[in-house]
DNA sequence: TTAACATAGTTGCATATGCAACCTTTTAAA
DNA sequence: TTTAAAAGGTTGCATATGCAACTATGTTAA
């Protein structure tokens, strides 16, 4: 294809690079998914993951936090996950309002056949990026997300 | 809320604070466009800003490979600009299966008022990072994106 | 010239996700 | 204690977007 097009200064800012990089490292942990014959989106790894790692279970609302995500579609994502018996969820004994979320024996077995496959995708992504350079990056991150947060107020 | 979780190793890593921070600055953008009654998404207004650029039109391929997203998508968000009035479908006189969308006089004087309004945030999203931080982010962005299209081949 | 292939765009189907309205349960206040 | 407010979760509605199938048009090769 003959692409022309000259992106000009509002390219050389942040935005339009984070967003793009985002997408596309999205896309390619998704193929790696597909390729590999799990049935399962980044998303509902994620989750997977954090559930894992806390073996008592999680309540939806500190889920939708810890993800990044609102509580209509965390409640979407557990809904899917349960209904492929990867997570359970459990009504609180303490608050009938809250449901906490564990991780099932068939999600454990699906999450240690998967997390060795993200690792390496990781290191693939971040292949000759430095120390010091994942350092910085994560500073400005920081940055960026303090100056939101601060204009969000 | 009370959150006890640790995000643990996975979360030192490129991908989470990448994917967060994108989250967060789309969000930012909506809000500003929100607030200041503009009835457009982030993703109208970089179409718009493109064929603002580039008066002679853009084949809605090149529209497509240009802002990262695949011809159905941008289908889609052409007929909603279209809608709109702000901007126009020209089917090609050399190749007929090729449609040019044009800006329309609207779609100029909405993106003149809007522009003032993305350049701001932009600062304010970028405020306190300095000139070598950018140079060296936009490097970091580079490299993982080589890495992904590396792998994809 | 005709048949096979390639390209541009559209549409059906699926997923992801936000917001707002709503229900239920709990907590706080009068 | 009764009422009001807050919190957790679900659902309806809207948008965004990818993939694959499909149509129409254009190009290439036999």
């Amino acid at each position: 294809m003959d692409i022309h097009i000259d992106k000009s200064d509002f390219n050389k800012t942040i935005a339009p690079w984070l967003g793009k990089t985002s997408k596309m490292m999205n896309m390619y942990i998704s193929d790696v998914f597909y390729k590999n014959n799990i049935q399962m989106t980044k998303q509902q790894w994620i989750v997977l993951k954090i559930l894992h790692d806390d073996k008592k279970g999680i309540i939806q609302n500190e889920l939708a936090y810890i993800t990044d995500r609102n509580k209509a579609s965390l409640t979407r994502l557990i809904n899917v996950l349960e209904k492929n018996n990867l997570v359970i969820r459990i009504s609180s004994k303490e608050d009938s309002r809250k449901n906490i979320i564990h991780i099932t024996e068939k999600g454990e077995t699906l999450f240690l056949k998967t997390k060795p496959l993200v690792l390496k995708s990781i290191k693939i992504i971040e292949d000759g990026i430095s120390k010091d350079e994942m350092k910085l990056f994560i500073e400005i991150m920081t940055k960026i997300q303090k100056n939101l947060i601060n204009q969000s107020l």
